[in-house]
DNA sequence: TATTAATCGAGACGGTACGTCGCGTCTTGCC
DNA sequence: GGCAAGACGCGACGTACCGTCTCGATTAATA
């Protein structure tokens, strides 16, 4: 099992209580309109310290690699409603197409669509970063849906022997690639036919 | 509208009769060997001209970026095997539990993954690249699965309304977001519980 | 004219009385290790600070320039033999033999070879550090030779005619540039060697 | 001993027959003109990269810092005269004092001066350039003085039992004394004294 | 079969960005 | 208010690769 002392990373760790404060915005707020002018590839540690008028070890103090400063970015874009519960109206069919429109609209940003796209490509080889998106993120949002699953089994409007971890994927799966391939565009009507269709597959 | 008149970049386009069998076949080779060893983001141009023993120029000639290089690559690893038509025994169900398993078998070899996730994560910001993988791999990938579908249509296994096109991203989208996301380990049995599911969804 | 009021730099002075006594020992005796140990060049005034367990700071406050830091530990090294007068036997070519053997073993010191190895590097392109050093340890160095050899010429041991400020030069020069050069090694019988043809040069 | 295996520095020697004659001319040049203008600690090697027009690496590939790169500016401004025999009329005081007031001359150029002391500079903690300059320019400086000299006791100008070695020193150390510290002007006058001075020491 | 032009291996070139080091200043408690 | 500590903006470092550009030395399609 890997130690968990502090400071283990060469360097001696910096103070937090001394951050800057105006330092981190400028980074976080310099990187978040970069990744969206000119992509993630494109943006340079470089490019963001100047933008941020700010040297580049003060990025680099912080945070350990470019994608780790998108990730702070990323947080702060999702953050605000991440954790929350999805709607129960006792509709589950409605609930579900609601939730998936606003998931639409919000990938339709550009600014979400660039930082995310980032992400994707980024966590494919940078496995620690994959860890920390798939705990501060991916599941945190598997389970509010799983949550409002099981609340639709209690009122009977889902099976009950189905397989909850399986249902989310067969909603989110098929929206993810769609966006992420690029197969078709992302519709409100195509987050209504898909849940309609997963809602076949759900019922008693 | 752009010309499409050939050797229209500026620089004479280079006789492809020409073209050294011993050096394409050495970069391929070299760049699917470091790809599998290092990922796409380390793997340098420098490095596969040099495994190959081949100057950088003649690698430029003849592909115009990393990427192609490993589209290439890509294409060679799965070109055998695309556009063949799924198994149609008249079991819709066992046929896409064998075709997915075998999706599984191959996607957990190394080589596949890591050229798999290198261009998942390329294609996020290179829109050339993914129309091109599009056009070559996905929208062929896509129509073997349909063409199945249509014949359980056919044979009244799957109700006559079914937006087919939805229904393939059904089985897709929650394999590769399983796959791409690493939420959890792609097995046999995984794939069989997902065709049951989207069964359900199909089922007249 | 430049205004010779104190804190004309911009900041507000420094009050000497509260200057802690163990941090200005620590410095230059860390300033001191670290020039023999490393070099003028590699010596860093971080480095300096972490060794005296000092805030870099406070090094700052009371020296301008690392040039400054090392000029005063030379300063400590030949401070107390500065401004002696030589030795005066009646025999001058035997006062000049000792006392040139002398600065031979001194320079021959790794301390004190370093430093003022240091120094003739430094002020090549410091001025004021050029100026300062004239100041307190040439002008002052030369001095004490003159003095000896207005003796001699009142004694009759050297022509009157003779330019004596060239006539020290003539026993200083060739001795820094074989130190400076390293052209050959720093011996006492070099030292005597030079003496004596210098003495040829100088008798009546 | 050491060996003299080529390429013996970690990276493969690069062919020096590929070695562009536009960017060394442009380098030296680019450095030559930045050792006037701001000094050599001011002079950057990226300053020398720009100005040249060229990558830093083409510098690095074939000079190891920057002072490499100033002793190649140095011996191309020292390099015509070098290892010429010294003037020989007959009259030795009177060739001296030609040879040191050209000297003279020499040292009181701005592009001279402020390259040799960056040497002169250089070389205290460079004991590598040390030996190089030592081997290139010093020795063959003393050797021309030497022969001169040589010539002078064959003629019975100098006294046959003079250590001709010592004996160019007492004329070059004074000189490069006065030059190094700055004591005082360096004039024609001043070189015909100090010959002058040097000749008594020398006579039969 | 000899000619000859294009491709080949090799690697130097002008660049851009990297991640690190040290500068000299500024900020934060402690004494 | 001086002090230890160290974060900050900044600029240069020396390295890694990029994609382009020569160099001879093969080749392989014509003449």
């Amino acid at each position: 099992m890997k130690e968990n002392t502090p400071a283990d990373d060469g360097r001696r760790a910096p103070n937090p209580k001394r951050r800057s404060v105006r330092a981190e915005r400028a980074i976080l707020d310099a990187a978040s309109e970069l990744i969206v002018e000119v992509g993630f590839a494109r943006m340079t540690m470089e490019a963001i310290a100047a933008r941020a008028r700010v040297g580049k070890q003060t990025i680099y103090r912080w945070w350990p690699s470019k994608s780790a400063v998108v990730l702070d970015v990323f947080t702060h874009l999702t953050g605000e409603g991440a954790g929350e519960p999805l709607p129960d109206t006792g509709d589950l069919s409605a609930d579900l197409k609601a939730v998936l429109r606003a998931t639409v609209d919000e990938f339709t940003t550009p600014a979400m669509d660039r930082t995310a796209r980032a992400f994707t490509a980024e966590i494919q080889h940078d496995t620690e970063l994959a860890r920390q998106i798939g705990e501060r993120l991916v599941t945190p949002g598997t389970e509010v849906y799983k949550e409002r699953l099981r609340s639709a089994v209690d009122a009977g409007q889902v099976r009950s022997d189905a397989d909850l971890e399986l249902a989310v994927e067969l909603i989110t799966g098929p929206f993810q690639k769609r966006w992420l391939l690029r197969t078709a565009p992302l519709t409100h009507a195509y987050a209504d036919d898909l849940v309609d269709m997963v809602m076949c597959a759900l019922r008693p």
